[in-house]
DNA sequence: TGGCGGCGTGTAATCGATTACATAAATCTT
DNA sequence: AAGATTTATGTAATCGATTACACGCCGCCA
């Protein structure tokens, strides 16, 4: 393969093969059209020069970039690459390229709608509560409809393609495993509520709770971010408490670690003196110590099915008058990180 | 902003604004070159018709993409999607989509230079040694040049665009510091030495280890690959040797972790039993308990640094005779994993 | 007043790939 | 063997934006 200071073209290619640029792309869209002679010559041909498709002129032509956009609140955020590698791999495997973003602020409908009126990509991942749903419906628009998927969160549009998971289901599951292990006091840990949509997580476990008919103290449910410093926070003020619960259900596993490392700065150690549930079962969880009781999340599912669901509907392999609408099923991972309640 | 069927094109700006296609390409791109009045109408046919250029088109008639692509082993990795995170704020920031990818196996010098050839991208950013040497330069060829930026891992070719980190150096910091704290047997854990170029933190080791005159312990050095796994492996072979190092330095945080997590299991805690040294300072070490003391690598800088270099690069803002090679240095964050030697 | 320079705008070529249509050649029919 | 059909390939238009070049107009100077 020669490198030339000019990429090859295909008319480059239709030179050498002693053929017209129609046929060259013919072979390589749909050999079954070209003869058997004709195509070896081109095939030839192509290996000689080394030539590429040119995207760009393609996309122009087909109205199409083969490119998906994912758009994520941030990409640092271990729970996240996670499903952005998944979401890579699979668009990779089925040929198309992955644009990343995770620009928060200024209004998101405009520079993300321009992605799609400037094709640079054919469709959106939207992860978490990253738009809301107006929003949403302002990009993916009844007129212009956008191919559009939303993973992860619970969105209450149902006309919206979406990948989830049984957040509020699950949270409730939780709180139901801490009482089986013969805890009542529970506390919990959420994320942020201001979002549009409430929290899943909050809402299955408030649910749980009152379904047990355990105590729900407002000082035992402290608002937090998801993040290891909303736990150390969520610690000092557990700490401050003359009654402590004996168990806290934190909102994801960052919070957790954040919680336990602030609680443990108090002298109060998990899973002696209090119990700690987290939720996602990030790479770190089973090696914290103690290793992390939580919800495992199975995000790299969640990256793939989106990704290829993305797909299936940009090519029009799936019938889009339904909205596809997948639900997962969290796990319960059982670690170091809970134990019966010492005084009970 | 009315959303019509297919998305307007320059030429609808054109006709709302009684112009030719010319003058609002103008417009957009050389105002100063347009009479107020025309300048003024075109402005008002955009903002009424809600255009955005074509970028497909655009790339084909510029031959550039706006577009950056980063590649890298795994974005799931904190350390590595940290750096994303920075990447993407900073090229969109520029103007620049960033697409990832991971994808591994086959030769990576063909399907990356795909993405070039194919008009995708107009730069890439590599990290780690994701790419040997030659493939980089098969790549980026003498004849073809191809902006190309390597970022953190030191590479032994100063031919090749690079953001670095003082890795070996800081790995003899690290040894000092344990040296400082009152040991003198000290073990590793390695990353993957198979590498082209050599793992520069087993090399500041072994550097340091030999200027300080401490013995080199074979059975103290152990191979891993800087996933949590490898740590706990390694912990397994520390704790059945019959004289063990009185502090480890781990060649990145996650190896850390697992190793800590594992000794635990065998009854030796850290601090007290074994001192820790991690590298890196992902989100978790300063959460972990014990808070991990690690080498911290500015990889918000690392990404911005790489992004924007190589955007100078594409852009012709810098003399591109000399390679760039910036040079960033670690920090040393004590924390509680490392306490002076038990028994000395 | 004729000529020159500059400004503002339009015309048309261009980037590279795809594809409807046309044409030429080969094969089949009766 | 003449016409009908199929097969293989080429021609040229198209996607949307950019830009070299050309044209017309205004003002200025000699």
């Amino acid at each position: 393969m020669v490198l030339t200071r000019k990429p090859p073209t295909i008319q480059d290619v239709a030179r050498h093969a002693k053929v017209s640029a129609a046929t060259v792309s013919r072979v390589l869209s749909t050999p079954d059209r070209v003869s058997e002679s004709t195509r070896q010559r081109v095939n030839e041909a192509v290996r000689e020069t080394g030539y590429t498709v040119n995207q760009a002129a393609r996309s122009l032509r087909l109205q199409r970039a083969k490119t998906l956009l994912a758009a994520m609140p941030g990409i640092g955020n271990p729970f996240y690459s996670t499903i952005l590698d998944a979401v890579v791999t699979e668009a990779n495997a089925r040929g198309y390229g992955v644009l990343v973003t995770s620009r928060l602020g200024d209004d998101p409908a405009t520079w993300l709608g321009d992605y799609f009126h400037s094709n640079r990509a054919d469709g959106l991942l939207v992860f978490d509560g990253f738009l809301d749903t107006r929003r949403l419906h302002a990009i993916a628009g009844e007129g212009a409809s956008l191919p559009l998927v939303a993973a992860y969160d619970e969105l209450p549009d149902p006309q919206i393609n979406s990948v989830l998971t049984d957040n509020l289901q699950a949270a409730e599951r939780v709180v139901r495993y801490l009482y089986d292990l013969g805890h009542r006091r529970i506390g919990h840990i959420s994320g942020r509520t201001k979002n549009t949509f409430p929290n899943e997580r909050l809402v299955g476990f408030r649910k749980a709770m009152f379904d047990l008919r355990l105590e729900l103290r407002p000082d035992w449910v402290v608002p937090g971010d998801y993040t290891m410093g909303s736990g150390s926070a969520a610690a000092e003020h557990f700490a401050r408490l003359d009654e402590r619960p004996t168990a806290i259900f934190s909102g994801n596993d960052d919070s957790a670690i954040g919680l336990i490392a602030g609680l443990r700065r108090h002298g109060i150690e998990c899973p002696q003196d209090i119990s700690v549930v987290g939720f996602d079962d990030i790479a770190v969880a089973q090696n914290y110590s103690p290793s992390l009781t939580t919800m495992r999340q199975p995000r790299e599912q969640i990256g793939r099915l989106a990704t290829s669901t993305l797909i299936d509907i940009i090519e029009g392999n799936r019938a889009s008058s339904v909205p596809a609408r997948v639900m997962l099923t969290s796990e319960l991972v059982i670690r170091e990180s809970t134990a019966p309640p010492s005084k009970a």
